[in-house]
DNA sequence: GATTAGCACTCACCAACCAAGAGTGCTAAC
DNA sequence: GTTAGCACTCTTGGTTGGTGAGTGCTAATC
């Protein structure tokens, strides 16, 4: 519905503020080269993009800034997929290189390097428990009436927490017990734990049905505190450096929320496979509505294995973070494909 | 060496500036009511602060700080001690309340509630590793070549990494090896195993050699890594409330620093037991020298057992916050001599 | 001799004001 | 359809002058 001149202007509008961070004026347009008109023809154009909603402008006799739906067709129809750079590619791959380390170490240390490589602050949430499955359980005694809870799923998470162990419970109850339940819970899916447990070992271990339901308890226990330990951080204080950030209570109320683990998960719930953009209102939270929020989730087989998202101002070199999540996260989906054959 | 007097404005003066944040004049002294002298009377006493050091003067005409210098001398002999109110020593016992957690999830979460109560960032760090045992070690096989580490502490910490099988080692000499280690190894401080491990272990699986070694940097792997982790934070945007960090530069170079876990284990470290406090440029990190650190260290048969500490503005509400850290730690060591007596 | 009232002086802070510059919208010419 | 020209708007930065808080000093007072 735009005319190709009109996407010319955007595409240059969007670019240079994007550069500069400051409205963009139609002079500079006109002299950028590129756009071969007088600066008087682009403010028509501008102005006709501004009734259309794709542009705004601060105040009278400012520049022009590109609005939310500005920005959305830019990414959807204008932006140029920068190319990553020799350099980058090599510090981005630098993460396979610390070969097999778990799969959250390597996920985790490739969010770092993509908050360096980026300037932005980069997000990334693990596996959703009920996608993975239980590896090992395990009691590790501490003392005559604590214990260490630890559980291994199959992506190689660990969780732990401290118990307290009952005081009717005798050493070789427990060992019992664990040694049941690991033969006959293993491999089954996180959240069908309960309820495998009483169809499958109900009658086995009949005799310990209290202790064996106090497991249960310590074990999703474990999982539900575990929750929280999905979302890792990098570059938090990387958005501070960006001129829309230079008011400290913005800034207070962007930071809080990316305490926040749960709104995060929340932020990132229900993404499909592949890379999404999401600019300024689009995101629900009103704290990121001056923020774009790029996520690139990757899955094997359908079963998602984590997202890495991108946060930065509105005002974000799309082109270079698609391109740059792009390469991750194919490079990650094969490093996956290979480690859970 | 200071007068009757003199300690009196000091005290007046330091309390009044932790409470406006803005320099403060003699005027403003003098009608305390508690101080019953002469605007004049208290400008002379306040010259000879600031001669002597204890004060210092933004600019001409305008009132007076305390110098760090002031600040330690009020810290050191003036500070009345806030008593703390039933509302919050309820909070802060609350944590006791969730009932025999592990060691690490009480102080941290004992951590976060100091951070609300006083709405400064507080830190905490946990026991060294070298004061501690190992307790379990385990390997659980994720998949033919790749399987999960991990390690217990005699604190009940959990550390752990993903490590790769060698090829040339069954499933049987892994269980087996992982059996003798544990046996052997289980309570001897961590920063020895790897001389145990040669002078006990050596004869018995020295047809394993090669792969016990393997093991134990592995283990040792896992433990330089889990270093980091010892660090937890809580509040760390409360500090952004106040007005010394209006500016968004301060602010970043802080929240930096507070990401470096290095540089805070740096901080922390040789801190005899017991309450200490840093005031500003006593602190070696420049970017924390217009801050205070207040620390608890608690220990228990003089291993100390982790830190607790409250970073804020130098004009930090010493009284509140040394109360509640002294209140808090004595809580913590009665709660963990009971937990490894 | 210590204390205090009085006074001149110093700055930071704020508001008003002004000029410059950037950008626009509109009109008329090309 | 495009562009040059022009009047108009609005931000930005600098200057100026007034105000108030606070000081240092001196002289009077207790």
């Amino acid at each position: 519905m735009l005319t190709e001149r009109q996407r010319m202007i955007l595409n240059a509008i969007v670019d240079d503020y994007i550069r500069s961070a400051e409205p963009v004026g139609s002079r500079s347009i006109s002299k950028r080269g590129d756009v071969g008109y007088s600066a008087a023809t682009i403010r028509n154009e501008m102005a006709d993009l501004e009734e259309l909603g794709f542009l705004e402008q601060p105040h009278t006799s400012a520049g022009r800034v590109p609005s939310i739906k500005g920005y959305r067709y830019y990414v959807d129809h204008l932006v140029k997929l920068g190319d990553v750079n020799e350099h980058e590619l090599k510090l981005l791959r630098s993460y396979i290189a610390e070969k097999m380390r778990g799969m959250e170490q390597v996920t985790q240390h490739a969010a770092m390097i993509l908050s360096n490589l980026t300037n932005y602050t980069s997000i990334f949430l693990g596996p959703e428990t009920f996608n993975t499955t239980l590896k090992h359980f395990q009691l590790v005694p501490l003392n005559e009436d604590t214990a260490v809870a630890i559980i291994v799923t199959s992506t190689g998470h660990v969780e732990n927490t401290t118990v307290s162990i009952p005081s009717d419970m005798s050493m070789s109850d427990m060992e019992r017990i664990v040694n049941i339940l690991n033969a006959k819970l293993a491999g089954v899916p996180l959240v069908q734990l309960r309820s495998k447990l009483f169809s499958e070992v109900g009658e086995e271990l009949s005799r310990y049905a209290a202790h064996c339901e106090r497991m249960i308890d310590v074990l999703t226990g474990v999982l539900k505190e575990g929750e929280g330990n999905r979302v890792f951080l990098s570059g938090t204080t990387n958005i501070l450096t960006q001129p829309e950030f230079k008011d400290v209570d913005k800034v207070k109320t962007l930071l809080d929320l990316l305490e926040e683990t749960p709104t995060i998960m929340k932020l990132f719930a229900d993404l499909p496979a592949g890379i999404q953009v999401r600019i300024g209102t689009e995101n629900e939270h009103e704290a990121i509505n001056n923020c774009s929020l790029i996520t690139a989730t990757f899955s094997i087989d359908g079963q998602s294995l984590g997202t890495i998202g991108i946060l930065g101002p509105t005002r974000m070199e799309y082109g270079k973070v698609i391109s740059l999540l792009d390469v991750l996260s194919k490079d990650l989906a094969v490093l996956m494909a290979r480690w859970y054959k």
